[in-house]
DNA sequence: AACACAAATGCACACGTGTGCAACAACACA
DNA sequence: TGTGTTGTTGCACACGTGTGCATTTGTGTT
C-alpha cells in the first residue's frame, strides 16, 4: 500500500495536518516535532500524492510544452534539439514535462488548454507562430502563465502583456546576406516552404537576407524565391533536380533549414556538382547534421541554449511569483544569432 | 472560474452523480438525462479535472517513459527517434506522457518510481538495461504496469513475469559479420563504449558478428575490440587517430552505433583516406543521419516502428485488462533486424 | 494569583470526481 | 390491491492533502 501522510501521523503520534507542516517547513510546528516527523517520513519512503495536491493547492510540478506540429513528423532536427534542453533545464528545475502536439494547429490549440483545465500543469512553454490570442486570453484567464519560445504569433510582438524569447530573424538573414555578397556573390536564390512563405518569420528573415546582399552589392531575384512542401531533407535533395538553371543563374543558394540545405547538397554531388567548388550553400539553425557532412554546412546559429534556458528561467519566476496576474514586469528579449563559417560558401574572384 | 460537474447539475436540475454517470456513458442512467447532461456538458466547454479523477479512481491518462541516461547528452540519435515513435503511438491512444531521465541510472529507478508513487502515471514505457528486479517488483506491487522497450535487463529476459520487447542482437551481428565476410574482408575490427563491453547487449551482438565472420572465413582478434568513453560522433573522429595501425591490421570496421561510424569516416576522410575504397566501415541502428553523408552508411537497422508501436500497444492492452496482476499472459517478444546495404562497404577482390 | 500572550497542535472542511447503497417511481403480475 | 421487479436518481462517503480557525499548553507580566 502506498504511505499517506496519515500512516505517517499515526506512527508519529500526531495529527496529518501537523504532518503536512512539517513536511512544508512550516513554522507553525516546533523544530523538535518537525525533525522527528521529516525522518519518519524518510525512513517510510513517503512520497506526496500528486493528484491530492494538484486538487487543493493547484499545485503539479508538471510544465506542458506544445511543439509545432511539424516537429512530429519529423521534419525539424533544430527543434528536437530545443526540445531536449527544455527538459534539461526543467529537470534541474525539479518539474517534469509533458510535450504536447497534434496534427494540427487548431488540435494544437485544445491540447494546450485541454492541459490546463485537467489541471495537468502549472504552466507552458509554447512554440507556435500560429495559437491565437484568444487561446492564450483563456489560459491567462486560468491562472496558468504562458511562454513563448522560439515561435511567437505575431499577435503578441505588440501585446506588452505576453512573454517571449525568440532571436533576430532580420539579423540571421543579414548576416547570410552579407557574407556571400563579401564572397563576390552577387545572384543568390532562397528556398522556404510554400507555407513559411507569408509568414513574418521567415519575411523578416527573407527581408534582412536581401539588404544584407543589396548592402554589399549582391542581388536576388523574385524569381529566385523557391518554395518546396516541406523544409525536409527529401524535399532539398529533389529541389537539386533544378541545378542547371539554379547554376546558370546564380552562384549561390540560402535555407531556411539546415537539413533541406544538405539535402540538397547531397543532390548536388549525386550530379557530379561540387559545392562549394560549383556552387555556395549557407543553411540556417545550425543543426548537428551540418558539421556531419562533406563539406560542412555553413549556417546560420539560433542561440538555442539561451532560448531554452531563458524560456524555463522566465517560467519558473514567474511560478515562483505566485498566481497574481503580470505582478512582475513582462520579459520580452530577443536575441541575436551568428554566423558559422564552415565549407559550403566559396570566395568567388 | 473552472466549470466542475456540479456546474453542470445545477444547470441540468440533476445531482452531480448523475453527471458523472452521464459523461461515462453509464447504463444506469436513463438516455434522455444523459443526451441532455451531455448536450449541457459540451456547451459550457466542460473538462474533466485531472486531479480529482486520479485520486478517487487512480487514473491519469499518462504514461511515464524512461530513457536511458545517456539520451540527455545527446549521445544517441537512435533513442530519439525511438521516442519519437511512441510519443505518436501514445497520442494515438489518447495518452500524455511524461519523459523521466537522470544524470545517473541510479536516479534513473527513483524517478520512475517516485512518478509511479506521486500517481502521476498509469504505465511506464522504460528503456533501460540497469534497472533493477527490486524496482521493477516495488512498480508492480503499486499496481502500475511497465514494460520494457529496446532496452532490457539481463535478469529480465529469464523473468517470464516482466513484460518487454527488443531485437535479437545475436542476429544483428551476424548479419554484419556474414555480410563483411561475403564481400571478402578476412580481419576486422570493431568499436563499442566501454561501459557496453560486458553488456549483454553488446556481448550478444559480438558474438553474432564473430560466429557470422567465421561463418564466411573471417575473423577478428581480440585485439581489435576497441572501446571508447561515449559512442558519440566525436569518439568516433577521434578514434580515426588509428586509423594508420587499424588499416595495416584490418580490413574494415563493425560501430555499435552509427553516429560513432559516421564521426569515424569523417575523420578518415581529412586524412585523406577514402571509405570505402581504402578501408569498410559497417554501423549499427540505422538513424536518418545515415543516408545524409557521403558515402551513405551500411547498417544494421534495428526495427524501431514495431518495437515502440508493440511497446505501446502492449501497455494499452495491459491498462484495459484492469489492475489484476498478470491476468492476462505475458509478452515476450525479440523482433530482427535487417541488414542495410549502402555505400561504405567495399567487395574485396 | 490572575491575566495576557505566544507557541504548538488538532478539528473540520475544502478541492472535484467516482461509486456503493438506499430510496423512490413505474410497471407487471398474481 | 398487494407484491415483486426493473429502471432511475440522490445521498453519503472516499480518495490524500492543505489551511483557517479554535483549542490547548506553556511562559511571562503585573
Amino acid at each position: 500500500m502506498k504511505v499517506t501522510i496519515k500512516d505517517i501521523a499515526k506512527r508519529a503520534g500526531v495529527s496529518h495536518p501537523t504532518v503536512s507542516r512539517c513536511l512544508h517547513n512550516s513554522p507553525l510546528v516546533s523544530a523538535e516535532t518537525r525533525q522527528r516527523v521529516q525522518r519518519i517520513a524518510a525512513e517510510m519512503n513517503y512520497v506526496p500524492n500528486q493528484n491530492a495536491r494538484g486538487l487543493c493547492s493547484n499545485r503539479t510540478d508538471t510544465i506542458g510544452v506544445i511543439v509545432p506540429y511539424c516537429q512530429v513528423s519529423e521534419t525539424s532536427l533544430f527543434l528536437d534539439e530545443l526540445l531536449q534542453q527544455i527538459r534539461v533545464m526543467l529537470g534541474k528545475n525539479q518539474k517534469d514535462c509533458i510535450v504536447a502536439y497534434d496534427e494540427n494547429p487548431q488540435h494544437q490549440e485544445s491540447h494546450a488548454l485541454r492541459l490546463v483545465r485537467q489541471g495537468k500543469v502549472d504552466g507552458l512553454l509554447i512554440a507556435s507562430s500560429t495559437m491565437s490570442r484568444e487561446t492564450v486570453t483563456a489560459l491567462e484567464e486560468e491562472g496558468v502563465p504562458a511562454i513563448f519560445y522560439h515561435l511567437v504569433p505575431h499577435w503578441a510582438l505588440e501585446e506588452p502583456s505576453v512573454h517571449w524569447v525568440h532571436h533576430d530573424n532580420y539579423r540571421g538573414g543579414r548576416l547570410a546576406g552579407e557574407y556571400l555578397a563579401s564572397l563576390g556573390h552577387r545572384h543568390l536564390a532562397c528556398v522556404t516552404a510554400a507555407h513559411y512563405a507569408g509568414e513574418r518569420e521567415f519575411t523578416h528573415r527573407l527581408k534582412g537576407f536581401q539588404e544584407g546582399l543589396s548592402s554589399l552589392g549582391g542581388s536576388m531575384a523574385a524569381a529566385h524565391l523557391l518554395l518546396v512542401e516541406e523544409l525536409t531533407w527529401e524535399a532539398g535533395k529533389e529541389l537539386a533536380q533544378e541545378a542547371e538553371k539554379l547554376l546558370e543563374e546564380t552562384s549561390g543558394i540560402f535555407f531556411h533549414a539546415d537539413q533541406a540545405a544538405l539535402g540538397f547538397i547531397k543532390g548536388l554531388q549525386e550530379q557530379g556538382i561540387e559545392v562549394p567548388e560549383d556552387y555556395s550553400v549557407i543553411g540556417y539553425d545550425d543543426v548537428r547534421e551540418g558539421f556531419m557532412t562533406t563539406p560542412e554546412l555553413t549556417t546560420i546559429h539560433q542561440p538555442r541554449e539561451a532560448i531554452s534556458t531563458l524560456a524555463a528561467a522566465m517560467l519558473m519566476e514567474r511560478l515562483k511569483g505566485g498566481t497574481a496576474p503580470l505582478k512582475q514586469p513582462c520579459i520580452q528579449q530577443t536575441l541575436n544569432p551568428t554566423l558559422v563559417i564552415r565549407q559550403s560558401c566559396r570566395q568567388l574572384k
